[in-house]
DNA sequence: AAATGTTTGTTTGCCCGTTCACAAACAGCG
DNA sequence: CGCTGTTTGTGAACGGGCAAACAAACATTT
């Protein structure tokens, strides 16, 4: 059913989590067959890049048919590995810190932050459930399962924090702070930089005046 | 000196703030003149993608010099609009919402969260310094100069909420919930997913064993 | 069981963005 | 002022992802 995984373009890779909820949510309601068309007016993409992304995994569909919406939340599951309880930590106890710990990624119950860490001590203690630990002690409090980390710290503090975490064995880390830094080669990082994502979400905005767009 | 404002590639739009945040940090380190493969190191991007991307917005510099410090910071400053003041609504003061007025994209003193909406009765007030109203008023407060607003409500009402703010004159929106959504076409939309950023980077994490990788 | 209509998976061509490589242009210096 | 060394800007090749189109495969109906 699944193919081996081959390489798989990052394009696709990007929109698995879209396609993923979209079917989630459409088995919720009941609905147990979809076509290629259809979910193209849920997602917002072409159908013919919905069948050649589908097409990397395996021969998901019947001709003449369409989807089984089971199938199809079977392979995306164990494509993003749900239910293998990801333990995130993050790093940065500010404002945004605690918002996501807040959130704690509440719509998927597999992926959660299970620690936090700040250098400052009043920050220590417990937040929205999670544990607060001082940055000092992160060696003693990482267990080798753990290699995901989210940071939500200043760019200044980012390069040691970067350099501490992989030395503790984080091989995955997303991050909120712009500055764009040297990490070590088997690390994949992902930045998510709110003041360069509206920057340039007004540039585009204010460049085409009469034609709007969906930016991605 | 500036070019006329042909066409700009997308992806060299979304650089523009990378850069510019790189050439102000130079100036105020006292650096008055920077070379593409220095600026290369800093950025971490290739510095012939770097001499293309400058290139599209006329001769920025000299050859066998390089670029002039101050020629940059102005020409970025002037296509980003900074000092245009820009004022920008939030809707949805939850947690993240929060976090987002209590930081205030305070890196850039030229763009402001300046109100804030939310149906909620009990959250209406005022959150670091920002006033909150009902949603229901949202028409009353808009002036014709506002046309930004940043989404933090759910994905459930996200649809109606785009809806009002289009009908309000609104034309940039960044949100933070995932359901994907039709707009009007003068409008643009940048999606932000956290959840989605997460499980793409773990997907690729996991992939590539061994191969590190930084994922813009 | 055959005929018909529908939908997939894939092929093909295209477009955008990146990278390479080099001629032209300029700075620095003797 | 001419010479040398350096760096830009860009033409050309390359690669990846996207949209269209179609043959093959399956469901459905008679």
């Amino acid at each position: 059913m699944l193919k081996a995984r081959e390489q798989v373009s990052k394009a696709t890779i990007r929109r698995i989590p879209l396609y993923y909820r979209a079917v989630q949510q459409l088995q919720q309601q009941g609905v147990s067959r979809i076509r290629s068309d259809k979910l193209s007016e849920i997602v917002h993409i072409p159908s013919a890049t919905i069948r050649r992304d589908f097409s990397s995994f395996g021969e998901l569909g019947k001709s003449g048919y369409g989807y089984e919406v089971t199938t199809l939340v079977d392979a995306f599951g164990k494509l993003l590995d749900v239910h293998s309880k990801e333990a995130i930590i993050l790093v940065g106890v500010g404002g945004l810190g605690t918002a996501l710990m807040q959130n704690n990624f509440r719509r998927n119950p597999d992926l959660n932050i299970t620690m936090a860490f700040d250098t400052d001590p009043a920050k220590l203690g417990v937040v929205a459930g999670i544990p607060v630990y001082s940055f000092a002690t992160l060696a003693a409090h990482l267990t080798p399962a753990m290699h995901t980390a989210i940071l939500a710290v200043p760019s200044a503090s980012q390069p040691a924090v970067i350099h501490a975490l992989e030395a503790a064995g984080i091989d995955a880390i997303l991050t909120f702070a712009p500055k764009p830094v040297a990490c070590a080669p088997q690390t994949t990082i992902r930045y998510i930089d709110l003041t360069s994502e509206l920057q340039s979400l007004l540039f585009t905005a204010h460049q085409k005046v009469g034609h709007g767009a969906i930016v991605r």
